[in-house]
DNA sequence: AAGCACACGTGATTC
DNA sequence: TGAATCACGTGTGCT
């Protein structure tokens, strides 16, 4: 397992200096034996190896809109998020290009929430002609059916409108 | 700096057992003041959070095509250009409205109408990050520069707004 | 003080 | 064998 166990070199004590822990195991120095030097190569290659990893942990909080100055940890959690967000609304968007069509559509997606009663989440895209006022007439419809819109999505193109709730 | 130095403690040489080093510097026992129990949160804490760490480092190995068994470093820089490439793709997937991802922008394209007065009409494409009552504010500002929006087009993806009128 | 977060040096393991 | 990666315990600073 991983612990200090027989410590042969000992460091510093002042300025990175290494000496040797005088310390004979049964029959004459084991220890000592060309370590020194092998030991500042090691440490040194694993200074280099935590800095590669901070490097590019870094240039993910650059990329992570709200991420600055986050714990590792969080960070790491918040790029997880917005990988997987990425991926959805790359996977919809090309999707939704496809603009469908020249019919008509009103798709739901519902998923229960836990609790048999009580609040749970739907998700409905329709896409159709535009016309105007279509807006305040689809918002009237939810609130008659007493929903909450949580987030939305709309694209007009063509005079074609897609709509993401 | 963060070296090895005067280990009041030393940890094992066999399980896990905390054994106070016979150290005595100048005047009394200054090590072994209520240490090891401290001592031991600490490291644990310590453990704690590496493994919250290397648990969201393996779901990015699983989200992550071809990363499973990658050494740290590299699926960080792999998660960075996956990270880049979906971005990318995401912007392009608006296709028709290249959505400029990063920075807000007001772009003013007016064409006279031949008469010096009178109606002129003018494109007016905006991005920026959406906010709730953006649209509204939009049409206050328009209404007091006495402008008529003929043809709008609004488009919203990942809280960036598209806006042209 | 008491908790968290980080960098460090080092033992173990693998190729 | 060395070189490279990891997990560990610890020192240190910040709150």
């Amino acid at each position: 397992m991983g612990h200090v166990q027989l410590p042969s070199l000992v460091l510093d004590s002042q300025r990175g200096e290494l000496v040797e822990a005088t310390v004979r195991v049964g029959r004459g120095g084991v220890s000592a034996e060309r370590s020194i030097v092998a030991l500042r190569n090691h440490c040194e290659a694993e200074r280099k190896r935590r800095a590669r990893i901070n490097a590019h942990l870094d240039t993910l909080r650059s990329m992570v809109p709200g991420a600055n100055k986050m714990d590792k940890a969080s960070l790491l959690s918040e790029v997880v998020s917005h990988l997987q967000e990425l991926k959805r609304s790359a996977a919809e968007a090309s999707e939704g290009l496809l603009m469908p069509t020249d019919i008509d559509e009103v798709r739901v997606e519902g998923q229960e929430n836990g609790l048999d009663v009580g609040p749970y989440l739907i998700r409905v895209s329709l896409s159709c002609d535009y016309k105007p006022g279509l807006l305040s007439d689809l918002r009237q419809a939810l609130d008659s059916l007493h929903l909450i819109v949580m987030k939305a999505e709309i694209a007009t193109l063509e005079g074609r409108m897609k709509n993401v709730l």
